[in-house]
RNA sequence: GCACGGGUGGCAGAGUAGCUAUGCAACGGACUGCAGAUCCGUGGACCCGGGUGCAAAUCCCGGCCCGUGCUCCA
């Protein structure tokens, strides 16, 4: 089956055919580093990871692109609350964001591109779009002009031009803003004293929320590219924005082919936001989990649908995740890892997990096979016999649990930790098993007091004794 | 208010007309002295009201509810 994707634009899922073919070219937009990334970054990040895996494990050469939005009016107004530049918030809360997204597997994009080194292609650009009659000059900035392009509002969130004009009436005289219209919106702001400033031919200042969008994709992708994505919540009025702005400056419509927009987090019912102060942040949560278990938690769901994020659907997430690399682990270091081609039950969970991610990438229904894979070799492992076939399973597993999904840690993360479990469990060994020993003699006794003392001062070493029909093991908690 | 999404079993979440989704949880059984692990099995849902169809969770109409957006936000 073919990829199919859902275009916010045209409301309906489409057959996915880049521009060119074996192409694509992907601006997702990123984040304003004026503080720590949250939750709601994750899920975005990860979100177009495995949407860029997914593209790239089908044969497609993908150039990816993300920015960081360092120039703007928040990190300006954190710099001056902590006394800083406001070049070193941005770099701060840069380097947290690679530090975060590291962690969960996030594989770097092909460009970060930032506001601050695109300034030249900005202003080129807001020139064209004056030239054109798109944009004028008012006394604090240059605006677009909405009524010279009328047709294209709305596009995104179905919304017309006098329902936003019924909406938000009075507020650009309270402003006193250059505007014509209170719909319209900033492509250059002119600086006020103190704030940070770029010259400009309209004078020292620095550019509009949504411009550099437009100035970034043009630069690292060109006129036209296939998918343009971003959280659900800048649908309106970033995205819209960009559309003014980038086809009306290219003379081109459509730039962006499929438009992608992934739901939000929501936190006890409702959005989580930093303006609702109910968020966590990404740093916080590893305090919690581990990061690839939030990663798993953040894919267990449709990229579209909103997440309801609280502690028990964490803990879930991390139990199930928790027991899949258990399971890898074990199988991996039993029997390695093989090609998994030939076997039916992997092609078949194979030809599953690729149906769900072709379709507007369900990961949601591919986790729920790597889920059937992990469960299939836990009973091969109890078992112990076939290592051949555990080995395909670990093969399947690398592929799409680590490669397309990235839940995996890295293989020699994985022996390790394993080599370290057993290492701490030899060192128990010599405590162990005379107490195992007696345990044994109490129950062939049949002394079942004395066997459950045992086995409770196991448990306070962090031991847990499962008896099995051939005998007990025992394991670390 | 307007726009855009969505309302499926305890939870998450598939499913665009007819056949068990699945996972977790629950329950029952096997195994067990017990517990745990594992295996087998069971129950349980389609927001409400109309309509079209032999047949609707699935299509149409109306209503209700929830989320998001309506120039701070991934």
């Amino acid at each position: 089956m073919a990829l199919r994707v859902y275009d916010t634009r045209s409301r309906a899922k489409r057959d996915f055919e880049p521009h060119v073919p074996d192409k694509v070219r992907i601006y997702a937009c990123g984040i304003t580093p004026y503080s720590p990334s949250h939750l709601g970054h994750a899920r975005q990040a990860i979100a177009f990871d495995v949407i860029t895996r997914w593209l790239r494990h089908s044969g497609y050469d993908v150039h990816y692109v993300t920015n960081f939005t360092d120039i703007d009016d928040k990190i300006i107004a954190a710099a001056n609350e902590q006394g800083v530049d406001f070049s070193q918030v941005a770099e701060t809360n840069i380097a947290d964001y690679y530090t975060v997204m590291d962690a969960m597997n996030v594989l770097r994009a092909d460009a970060y591109p930032r506001v601050s080194e695109t300034l030249p292609e900005i202003i080129d650009m807001v020139e064209i779009l004056i030239e054109k009659g798109h944009a004028y000059v008012g006394n604090d900035g240059v605006y677009f002009d909405i009524d010279s392009a009328p047709e294209k509002y709305g596009q995104l969130t179905g919304q017309t031009l006098e329902m936003v004009r019924a909406g938000a009436g009075g507020r650009v005289a309270e402003t006193g803003s250059g505007k014509r219209d209170h719909r319209d919106f900033a492509l250059w702001k002119l600086a006020k004293s103190g704030e940070p400033s770029w010259g400009s031919p309209w004078g020292e200042g620095r550019p509009g929320w949504h411009i550099e969008c437009s100035a970034m994709s043009l630069k690292h992708l060109g006129e036209t590219f296939d998918i343009h994505g971003g959280g659900a919540d800048l649908l309106f009025p970033h995205h819209e924005a960009e559309i003014f702005q980038s086809e009306c400056c290219l003379g081109i419509e459509p730039v962006v082919k499929y438009w992608l927009h992934n739901g939000l987090i929501n936190v006890d019912g409702e959005k989580m936001s930093k303006s609702l102060g109910n968020f966590w942040t990404i740093s916080d949560t590893f305090e919690h989990v581990d990061p690839l278990s939030l990663r798993y938690a953040l894919l267990n769901a449709p990229y579209r649908q909103p997440i309801e994020f609280n502690m028990a659907m964490l803990e879930e997430s991390e139990k199930h995740h928790e027991r899949m690399i258990a399971v890898y682990g074990a199988a991996l270091v039993a029997a390695g890892s093989a090609a998994w081609a030939g076997c039916d039950t992997l092609e078949a969970a194979s030809e599953r997990f690729t149906t769900g991610m072709n379709d507007d990438f369900n990961s949601r229904t591919a986790m729920v096979e790597v889920q059937a894979v992990v469960r299939e070799l836990r009973t091969l492992l109890d078992k112990g016999t076939d290592a051949e076939l555990i080995a395909a399973g670990v093969g399947w597993l690398d592929e799409f649990a680590g490669d397309i999904l990235g839940l995996l840690p890295a293989e020699d993360t994985v022996r390790a930790s394993v080599a370290h479990g057993e290492g701490a469990r030899s060192d128990l060994a010599s405590i162990v098993e005379p107490l195992l020993e007696q345990r044994a003699a109490a129950r062939t006794a049949s002394d079942w007091t004395r066997a459950d003392e045992i086995r409770e001062e196991l448990n306070a070493l962090g031991v847990v004794v499962e008896d099995r029909p051939d005998g007990p093991v025992w394991r670390l908690e």
